[in-house]
DNA sequence: AAACGGTCCTGTAAGC
DNA sequence: TGCTTACAGGACCGTT
């Protein structure tokens, strides 16, 4: 699924793609997916100024306002010919000046929102991106020490770190040598510090590398040929650890598939 | 205030 | 073989 370096880099294709492309109008197949349906509506002829990214979430620049897109599991774009047929997980459709552009999504879980005030809408939503000066040992520290959660958990609150989802979690707790189990509150300070590093360098490697997951996303919008991001824990249960060698284990923190090295990474 | 559990969805795979 | 069931998960929301 689509995490901060999957969304880079459909945020990167898109802007070359759609900017400066006048939105004609769209089509609905799917209610849910739009958010505010009348809002949208306002924004038809206007032209996209910008494609940008803030945390997981696409963001149109439009001239009077801005399209929020969250892609969730599976929502995904494929620019298409004008009035070609419809696939039939495309839930709405963008009609632009010269092609169409569907936004595909199996389960349904994506959603497309006009929001007039970006730094409203995400204010209580998102904490700062990961490469934020502001993001500090201490600010994590700080965040952490009321809170009794496990260490993969306070990964994925978006509301801490901005961006960070299922597989790059488990990355980064293996990066930084630590159990997923670890409660966040026992961690020092030191390791805060850690933490932002093995962070951005997870991050960092996986956009240099077009995202993990990200070849299905942009095949139809012109990249291909993408090699996949060395993984060293997600989704590699019983198979043994890149470090040590030991069966890596395969759990659940939070309701998510979880997996981990018992060697490497220990609890505080 | 923070944690928890349910909800939204459907394709895929496992199980009988 | 064909059907049913479990599972995957990001954000959100109501309840504890
Ligand atoms: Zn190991």
């Amino acid at each position: 699924m689509p995490e901060l370096p999957e969304v880079e880099t459909v945020v990167l294709i898109l802007d070359e793609q759609i900017k400066g492309h006048q939105l004609l109008d769209h089509s609905v197949y799917w209610d849910k997916t739009i958010v505010n349906h009348q809002e949208l509506l306002a924004l038809h002829g206007q032209k996209v100024m910008r494609v940008s990214r803030r945390g997981k979430y696409i963001l149109w620049q439009m001239e009077t306002s801005n399209i929020v897109i969250h892609l969730r599991m599976e929502g995904k774009f494929y620019k298409l010919e004008k009035n070609a047929a419809r696939n039939k997980h495309s839930h709405v459709i963008f009609h632009f000046d010269d092609f169409d552009l569907a936004f595909n999504d199996t389960r349904k879980f994506g959603r497309i929102e006009v929001s007039h005030d970006l730094d409203h809408y995400f204010s209580h939503k998102l904490g700062f991106e990961p490469w934020d000066e502001h993001l500090t040992k201490e600010y994590l520290r700080d965040k952490a020490k009321s809170r009794k959660v496990h260490l993969k958990t306070f990964l994925l609150d978006q509301s801490v770190i901005a961006g960070i989802g299922n597989i790059y979690a488990d990355e980064i707790c293996f990066k930084l040598k630590l159990s997923p189990f670890t409660r966040v509150h026992h961690i020092p300070l030191y390791k805060w510090e850690e933490c932002i590093e093995s962070t951005r360098q997870v991050l960092a490697e996986a956009i240099a590398s077009g995202g993990t997951t990200v070849r299905s996303y942009t095949a139809s919008l012109g990249i291909t040929g993408r090699f996949q991001l060395q993984i060293h824990v997600y989704g590699r249960a019983n198979q043994p650890c890149h470090t040590c060698n030991t069966a890596l284990i395969k759990s659940v923190v939070g309701q998510r598939s979880t997996v981990y090295c018992p060697k490497c990474q220990k609890r505080i």
